[in-house]
DNA sequence: ATGAAAGCGCTAACAC
DNA sequence: GTGTTAGCGCTTTCAT
């Protein structure tokens, strides 16, 4: 594989020469400069990015460590944050942490060790540590869920307002006996949207039922055996708040299961907006979340760091918005 | 930060002590070793992975370059990839080509630039070359779309056989009128679902008729002008095979605009099994792809290619498999 | 404007 | 078993 020591060879320059005329830095000669090109095509030369990173200490790809691959809310996220990425000459390269705090761990040493520019992440929970990370100064953002030491920037959603406003929604729709169905206990969105759902029976004077809340894991395929348990209780809920969309399939699988029809049998609202919402009868209501958004501030934000490392660390918060479709409707009209 | 010199340093030994020490490579004495644990964790040291790839020539991690972040056809591709390079030691970054050329291009030659041990990506179109990587000794694998010159392995899925045969499913289901909504020319499986569309209508005997094919791009929200189009035909097709998922969604969402109904008013097959898929009613027919298998075999044959460079190029031919559901089914019967 | 040379942090011969 | 040392390929002073 050339070297710039080959390009040099053939061009019949030195390598600081040619150095120069592939960065564009300093002025080269036209002649020398023309001479350094050729020589390079001909030779098919690629530069060592390794080489180079460790003379210049500092890389142009930025990490993005993301709790599940398949959820299109993160998806969602990572298109934001790459469209500003590459707008600024940077590169993003997506970990899937899969919610499992030891790929977490590992990508982020692996984000340190390849000194990346900066890191983007929505913790896998409560215990994740980046303070290696910014202990070194590589900035760190964290998306969607808070870092417990909050010496990074951050950009969340009002997860609790928002699911506030779902349960409240649900009530006013009529249904008496609203359940919920979270994440993972520590997992801040999880925690927040339960809280939430509380914040609203509360103002609505509706005492909450211990029975009528679950958790779950927040993946695909990993709600179906709570989703199960409310659905067959003995005085089961007849409205459900969802803490996102992995989550609401599994109900609404376990719904058709058992010949149940949401809105009129039991109303359902779930976070998060996804492709397929409008196309089930009746339409699925949601929390949409701002995820394009998220992760395009959160881009923004990290290159701000990384151009000056001396800026406090701030907190965004973003509003969701209640869209309300048929299936938190009790009507029999149209979704 | 702390370098391999400090911990040296601080625990009175040679760098190369250190270095054996912490990568246990050659056999240190116990005492030393201890030393070097004890300087290394109270400087917090984090090897300079750049420096180590640069001396080794070589470095564990895979790029996987996607076309579409978006579609869960892709991130199921990821997921089994992931699965099979985190067990080998090998961490993967994931890049997002988007469909486009440029961006696709722009990663390949980072990935070259990085000197990652091997790619793996879906190639945007026929133009995409990979001659650089492959010159360089870079391994490349091809997924889900060939690449034109085939010098790498490719782990493709029997798109055409699985079109024909999703085509004859339509024609027996009693459709008379059956088109066909696929992605861009030149893209492989786009094509390739065309063919056998083609295949379908031939082996029954059925005329082909130019006006009721339509090429959308294959990204979400593309498809919805051809989706209109095709339904709005002076005489509609009574059937429609969809090339993809995202495609699926943008026809669903016609027909529901329309007040149509899949299955009764119009039959629908899409490639790929999708969550939602036993959500709509009727349940949405689908040709499922063995997205995570794709993932897996490919990272397989890349590590096979790595560890032995000198492997001959394979192709592996997956095949798909037709699921019927409603949406093909003119009764009214349950989905 | 150009070249010589130092050195980024690490590993791997090679000596001892 | 341990230390010395020579680079990996590049960028960047520092001279000229």
């Amino acid at each position: 594989m050339a070297t710039i020591n080959d390009v040099a060879a053939r061009a019949r320059v030195s390598t600081a020469t040619v150095s120069r005329a592939l960065n564009g830095k300093s002025t080269v000669d036209p002649a020398l400069a023309a001479r350094v090109q050729e020589a390079a095509a001909e030779l098919g030369y690629q530069p060592n990015g390794l080489a180079r990173n460790l003379r210049r200490q500092e890389t142009a790809v930025l990490a993005l460590v993301i709790s599940d691959v398949e959820n299109p809310f993160f998806t969602a996220i990572a298109r934001g944050v790459e469209d500003v990425a590459q707008n600024a000459g940077y590169s993003v390269v997506l970990c899937n942490s899969d919610e499992q705090l030891a790929k977490e761990r590992r990508y982020l040493e692996i984000a340190l060790q390849e000194r990346v520019a900066g890191v983007i992440l929505s913790p896998v929970g409560p215990s994740t540590n980046v303070d290696t990370l910014t202990g070194r100064g590589t900035p760190v953002v964290a998306v969607d869920r808070p870092l417990t030491e909050p010496s990074s920037d951050q950009v969340l959603v009002a997860s609790r307002p928002a699911a506030q406003e779902a349960t409240a929604h649900l009530l006013a729709a009529g249904y008496l006996r609203v359940g919920c169905l979270t994440g993972p206990a520590g997992v801040r969105t999880a925690d927040d949207r339960l809280d939430g759902y509380l914040d609203g029976l509360r103002a609505a004077g509706v005492a909450p039922e211990a029975a009528l809340v679950r958790r779950a894991e927040y993946r695909a395929g990993c709600a179906d055996a709570a989703a199960a348990e409310l659905l067959d209780l003995e005085s089961p809920p007849d409205a459900l708040l969802l803490a996102n969309s992995p989550i609401a399939v599994a109900v609404l699988q376990a719904l058709a299961a058992r010949g149940l029809r949401a809105g009129r049998d039991i109303g359902i609202v779930a976070f998060d907006e996804v492709p397929w919402a409008t196309l089930i009868d009746p339409q699925l209501s949601v929390v949409a979340q701002p995820a394009y958004e998220i992760g395009r501030v959160a881009a923004e934000l990290l290159l701000a760091r990384i151009g000056d490392h001396t800026r406090q660390p701030t907190a965004t918060m973003l509003a969701a918005r209640l869209i309300p479709r048929g299936s938190s409707r009790r009507s029999l009209g149209e979704s």
